[in-house]
DNA sequence: GCGACAG
DNA sequence: ATCTTGTCGC
């Protein structure tokens, strides 16, 4: 049912390099880093007991196989699994850092394409705002689609965070702000490093990297993916979309 | 030229 | 992302 608003921005594989960087430019000047949304950010829960207009969230992850992406989304509503379906695409280039969102992009269009609802909030796994051009997966998706989305990565693409990461409690947040690398001015704060688990000693768990796709604020995007966390270190609708994927490419591995 | 780099 | 056994601990 979600289909492409500005299909100008689909993430065309063929593009040389520099046409991808100029797309995320245009993308990142179409981008919203602020509240815009059509829901209160806080009706947004894994509650139980959820209301019937509660807001739909969309997780959405890839797994690989050989030189295709199976795309999962996984739709909820509270702690409900509304939907949830996949798509398995062919892959026409590598991952380069930074340019995720052209060898990924396509397979999450063809998988949204693929649903009956319509999310009010897609959750990425990978960074929005936290890219060298403030375009990352998340912001390319959104600004598509023209709906709220948020970033969740494991790991830091670029930028400074305020203070050092490591070993910090549940709960913890701090800014992540445009260095060098960044194409905003030094300083603005694109996103944060939160620390959704942390156990006592050893593993010591590593913050996840939380940015603004689009139509919300770095405060509001990060505040989305503390209400949406359970018991893991993920936010429970990619947690949950990064299982299906893994379950759907093995359905389609032992098929063939 | 060197370094850094989501999934 | 993916290739993979056992192992430590709640």
């Amino acid at each position: 049912m979600p289909a492409p608003v500005r299909p100008e921005f689909l993430p065309d594989p063929a593009l040389d390099r520099e046409a991808m960087a100029a797309l995320q430019r245009d993308i990142a000047a179409a981008a919203t880093f602020a509240d815009d949304l059509s829901f209160d950010p806080a009706s947004v829960s894994l509650a139980a007991d959820a209301p019937a207009d509660a807001p739909l969230v969309a997780g959405v992850d890839q797994a690989f196989l050989d030189d295709r992406a199976v795309s999962a989304v996984v739709v909820l509503r509270g702690d409900e699994v509304v939907e949830r379906t996949y798509a398995v695409t062919e892959l026409s280039i590598p991952y380069i850092p930074g340019l995720l969102a052209f060898r990924e992009g396509g397979p999450i269009v063809d998988a949204l394409a693929s649903l009956d609802t319509d999310p009010d909030l897609y959750v990425l796994d990978g960074s929005g705002r936290i890219h060298f051009r403030q375009a990352g997966i998340a912001t390319h998706v959104g600004v598509l689609f023209d709906a709220p989305a948020v970033g969740v990565a494991k790991s830091l693409l670029c930028g400074t965070p305020d203070e050092d990461v490591d070993g910090r409690p549940a709960g913890w947040r701090t800014p992540i702000r445009a260095d060098g690398r960044v194409d905003a001015p030094a300083g603005t704060v694109i996103g944060h490093a939160f620390q959704s688990r942390q156990y006592d000693g050893s593993p010591v768990i590593n913050p996840l990297y939380v940015s603004p796709g689009h139509r919300v604020s770095a405060d509001t995007a990060t505040a989305l993916v503390a209400a949406l966390g359970g018991e893991y270190k993920l936010p429970e609708p990619t947690r949950l979309a990064d299982a299906y994927a893994d379950e759907a490419k093995r359905a389609v591995a032992d098929g063939e």
